[in-house]
Parts: C-alpha cells; structure tokens; sequence
DNA sequence: CCTAAAGATGCATTGTTTATGCATCTTTAA
DNA sequence: TTAAAGATGCATAAACAATGCATCTTTAGG
C-alpha cells in the first residue's frame, strides 16, 4: 500500500511553494532544494499546472507560484488529482476478472475504507504540513 | 494506491474456505476455482499459514481449514499481516532521504489516514465478505 | 515401509508499472 | 532576438510484484 512518488513530488512542490512564497519559483529550484529528479519534477508540476493548482509562466523570471493560498488547498485534493490509480483491489478495476465480484462485498468494504482514508487527508492543507519558521526554508536552500 | 495481488489472494483464499468448511481444501482447488496462479497460491497460503489464519497439512487427503472461525478474523488483521509494505510516502520508509522530514507534518497526516483506513477495516471480518447461499459454491466450483 | 499426494521452499524468470533521462518544442521577458 | 523558463513525447532504467520451476519435506494409506 503505497502512494506514487509522483503524488510525494506533488506535495512537496506545494510545501515548497507555501514556504517560499514571495517569488517565482524555478522547477530547478525544487529539484535542487529537495536533492530530487529534475525530470520527474517537470512531469509533476505539469499535472499541477493542468489541475490548476499551480500556475506556472515560462521564460526569463518565469516559475512557479500556488493558484491558491495554501490554506485552501487540502491534501486530499491533491492525492484525488495525482493519484489516478486507486484501485485498491482487483474488483476495483475495468478489467476485473475475479469470479466471485457479484456475490462478493470486498469492494464495498474496501471502498468504504478508502472514503474515511481520504476523509482525513480533506481535513488537512498544504498549509498544515508546513511547520513555521525560518529552519524549512534553510533545508529546502530558500535563499533569504 | 493499491494493495498486492498477494493480500487479494490471500482474501480469496479465507473466502474460499469459509464457503466450503467442510473438507480439507486443497490449494489447486482454490487456484481452479478462482482461475488463478497456483504457485503464486502457494506462498499466499505459506503466509497464511505463519500466520495461524489457516491450518495446513500435507500428504494424502491434506489441504486447508480456516485456524479460526470466519467470524472472528477481521479484513484488517488479513491486510495487515500480508501488506509488508504500508510505506504510503518515502518518510515512512527506513531509508527515507527526504531533507524536510523532521520540519513536515506530512508523516503524522498520512498516518491518521492510514489508521482510519485499518480502523474500517478491523470492523468486518472474512465471514461480512460472503454472501450466504449456493451461488459462490457455484461460481468457485465447489462440488456439492 | 513404501508410495503418492499434498504443502514448503528457494531460485529464476517474466511482466508491469513507475521513475527517470533526453531531445526538442513553445513561450516570454528583457 | 535571445536566453531562460516550462511543455511534451519518446526512450530507458529501475524497482517490485507475480509467476514458473525444480526440489524438498511431510503424511496418510496401502
């Protein structure tokens, strides 16, 4: 039971730009204060961009900034709009095969669990993750 | 976000069993009746067997029984003990390289997801999975 | 006590998905 | 007009899960 390292990426871009939010900020930026693939990062922000949870502009003094305060944005959005696959079990899925799935009530079961799993990350933002003070932006290298 | 094959087998399995207490159920019986990898069935019911959730033996007129009544074993105590890996993001994990961790709530977040996700599913056990009635026996083929 | 039928075990292989790299295109401010 | 940024698509690598295969061990019944 894991979630994508994309969906981590995700949530640490928007951690990044919560505790940084004064300027544009590079992808490269990200990449280096995380010490992670640059490449995957682009991949990444993209998704955000479209879901329109960032907006980001190109060229000289282009970057990132959050299209919302990070007050409003919830984990749970975020994990709904990178995750795309949340087919916790086989019944899950279009292309089921399991015998059983009319007579069966493991997928409601597991459903049921799945909505009380995003039922707390919906109570919780991008803002809550990221403790205050000055110790956040010296990891992530934030230039003062 | 999804479990292994692995624990979906493994429910499979205890479903098996507790439409079919009866007899001693062999695990190509299972492997046929759901259509499924019989070597992969077999390291599924090695661990349930480790486990004490199934009662193995060998030889002649050998194969499985339920160590418990269906009643009494939870869906949650079947995932927890298949899933090895419930690492959801990389700092729950022990080789976790990411520099904000010890300023980020997102650990503790993910963690009271995660609890609530087991919390449900602690409350139905392998008997709450199976419709009673003669249709499973049929779909899994289980002679009369 | 021998044998066939069952599960146990370890290694090898395959398959799937995710993560990453790379090259190129597009946009934009100076 | 150019350099710096993100966007995009294809290719590759890495991780892990699933499966196959060979062999071992256990056990009931003849």
């Amino acid at each position: 039971m894991r979630l994508t390292v994309f969906t981590d990426y995700a949530l640490r871009v928007l951690m990044y730009l919560a505790v940084d939010p004064e300027r544009r900020v590079r992808i490269r930026d990200v990449a280096e204060g995380y010490g992670i693939s640059r490449n995957h990062l682009m991949k990444v922000v993209n998704k955000l961009t479209r879901a329109e949870l960032v907006e980001a502009s190109r060229g000289v003094n282009g970057g990132l900034i959050l299209a919302r305060p990070a007050e409003e944005i919830t984990v749970g959005e975020v994990v709904r709009k990178c995750e795309d696959d949340i087919a916790l079990v086989e019944c899950f899925r279009n292309d089921n095969q399991c015998v059983i799935t009319p007579e069966c009530e493991l997928k409601k079961v597991f459903g049921h669990a799945r909505d009380e799993f995003m039922t707390v990350l919906d109570q919780y933002t991008i803002a809550d993750l990221v403790k205050p003070g000055a110790r956040l932006r010296r990891r992530l290298k934030i230039p003062a």
